[in-house]
DNA sequence: TACAGTTAAATTGTATAAAATTTAAAATCT
DNA sequence: AGATTTTAAATTTTATACAATTTAACTGTA
């Protein structure tokens, strides 16, 4: 039997328990969930838009304009507006934040070796079935916006 | 291939997505998403103190004690001191809080209707393993606690 | 080329989250 | 009983989220 409610309320409470064991260890990095998601994304693409991190990590300015501008207070990124285009802005990791990127990886291995342990589960699978889930969630959204 | 950081990223963007859907329609209400978890676990069961409501949507006095205030303060639900525990607080509907049950309700269940149409995905079986993800997470927590 | 429409960030306002501390009351211990 | 510890809410602080608006810059077109 499946309930919308049930749906939204394991997902709401499995995200927010999953963040606090990470944010739970990437605090030696002094970095919290977003703003470790926001340094994956550059460090995956350097330079990149904010525009372009919101649409990977589904946030808006709103959220991520003063969230970058934190990351470029502890100095691990510098932005600058586009030369073509002076709307946009370019975030650019400094030295510092490139290098924070081993570092984080390997305090984030054992963690991820506990789940594994811990969970019965095939969690390749269940990925993928949540990627799944967000593409329903996305055309839902998309659907109700026209 | 698991990776911790993709599964992190889905639930996160996926619970984000889903609240929003939902509370689209519940903005209808006056109701945030988890103002109306909170009156869902009201409507349940009457009368729960604010850290029973905490437990079953693990969120704490920090979140709840305005949430509350708020619903209070929109004549849904009435804060009264426990008798034999003052330092408890008990959580009543009022009325209007129990009208709006079945007005939510209804006006949940197009979005249930379109997400089962949607999706391709057995959502019962993916709400199951969400419960046995959220069940792994919690023992990471309690194990890391001590 | 003026100008209406669109776009990217930033800003504003409201509502969470959650860690850490505080307060008051209850439970436990000696 | 009196002191210590624990517990339930509340408070404080920092950091998101996100809707809605604003600002400045770009684009298409008459």
């Amino acid at each position: 039997m499946f309930s919308l409610h049930q749906l939204s309320l394991d997902l709401y409470s499995s995200s927010r328990l999953l963040i606090q064991l990470i944010q739970s260890i990437l605090k030696e990095h002094n970095l919290t969930y977003p703003q470790y998601l926001t340094m994956k994304v550059l460090w995956e693409e350097d330079g990149i838009l904010v525009k372009e991190i919101g649409e990977r990590l589904h946030l808006d300015s709103g959220t991520l304009t003063p969230l970058i501008k934190k990351l470029e207070r502890v100095n691990y990124v510098k932005r600058h507006r586009g030369d073509s285009d002076e709307r946009t802005v370019h975030v650019e990791l400094t030295y510092p934040g490139k290098s924070l990127e081993s570092k984080v990886k390997q305090s984030l291995l054992p963690l991820e070796e506990k789940l594994n342990e811990v969970t019965n589960l095939d969690l390749a699978e269940l990925n993928h079935s949540l990627q799944n889930l967000l593409e329903s969630f996305n055309s839902l959204k998309n659907s109700s916006q026209t």
